[in-house]
DNA sequence: ATGGTAGCAATGCTA
């Protein structure tokens, strides 16, 4: 089985690109993010006319995240328990889906954006990633065996080598010890990074910025990723990067991360 | 020199 997830930037407006990347490559479940339209607005009928089956959440024009899948969709579920709310906590509910899909369960993430470290989003990422850890925990010691992907934008680079310049991000959100500390307790909870060995880096990224020509001069960051459990680590075969999907007229400016399972 | 681009929605906010 083949799992994927792409920040899509927008599901209306690149629905024809993210069947054409489903087709291209042959994959089987895909975790999108960043949909930014309500459930009433998504563009369901081309992912029907192409085999798949959607569950979305999305509430407002920022957020939004869904599961699209070819082998059933069973156990939707949205939001984790403790996922904490921001403002209107509709809106923050809509930044995790959850499904099983041939057996796995596949949650699709949007970690929130800190702004900057110094604002109280920052702080809402923080708790936000510090319940992701329990909840994950609390799903393994039910389940130790579990086939569970953590995929989504984690809105963090975990190691030096996962940004084009430590010095440009001195001081900015994505890179701070806190979030990297928030990202290794999800690890530390038993979700393995299934990405890294078959993507080595460094210069190995999966977004950059819309400015400053950044993708040309290769200045991105690695923050889409799979963390697997246990159960699903081990079935890992193979994984990579399509950054052919970042380019061109009407690229988002995330490229999918693509992940084989062997049979389970 | 706090720029630049993109999307949604509305003349600003978010990333």
């Amino acid at each position: 089985m083949r799992i994927a997830t792409w920040n899509c930037n927008s599901i209306r407006s690149r629905v024809d690109r993210a069947v054409a990347f489903l087709e291209r490559h042959d994959v089987d479940v895909l975790a999108l993010q960043e949909t930014k339209c309500r459930d009433d607005q998504f563009p369901h009928l081309p992912f029907q006319a192409a085999g798949y089956e959607v569950a979305h959440v999305g509430h407002n024009q920022w957020n939004g995240v869904a599961v699209v899948s070819r082998v059933g969709i069973e156990d939707v579920q949205v939001g984790f328990p403790g996922q904490p709310g921001w403002g209107n906590p509709v809106a923050a509910e809509a930044r995790a889906l959850g499904a099983t899909c041939g057996g796995v369960r596949v949650w699709s993430l949007y970690v929130p954006n800190g702004r900057s470290l110094e604002d109280p989003h920052m702080v809402y990422k923080l708790d936000w990633l510090a319940a992701l850890r329990e909840a994950g925990a609390g799903w393994l010691g039910q389940d130790p065996d579990a086939a569970i992907a953590l995929m989504g934008d984690w809105n963090v680079a975990p190691t030096d080598e996962d940004v084009w310049s430590v010095d440009y991000y001195e001081g900015k959100t994505h890179t701070s010890a806190q979030e990297r500390a928030a990202f290794e307790g999800v690890v530390g909870a038993g979700f393995a990074d299934v990405t890294r060995e078959h993507t080595p880096g460094p210069g190995t990224y999966t977004y950059w910025d819309y400015t400053q020509l950044a993708f040309p001069k290769r200045r991105g960051m690695r923050i889409d990723f799979c963390l697997g459990s246990p159960g699903l680590a081990r079935r890992v075969e193979g994984a990579f990067i399509d950054r052919e999907e970042r380019k061109g007229k009407g690229a988002s400016d995330h490229a999918p991360v693509v992940v084989d399972l062997t049979a389970g």
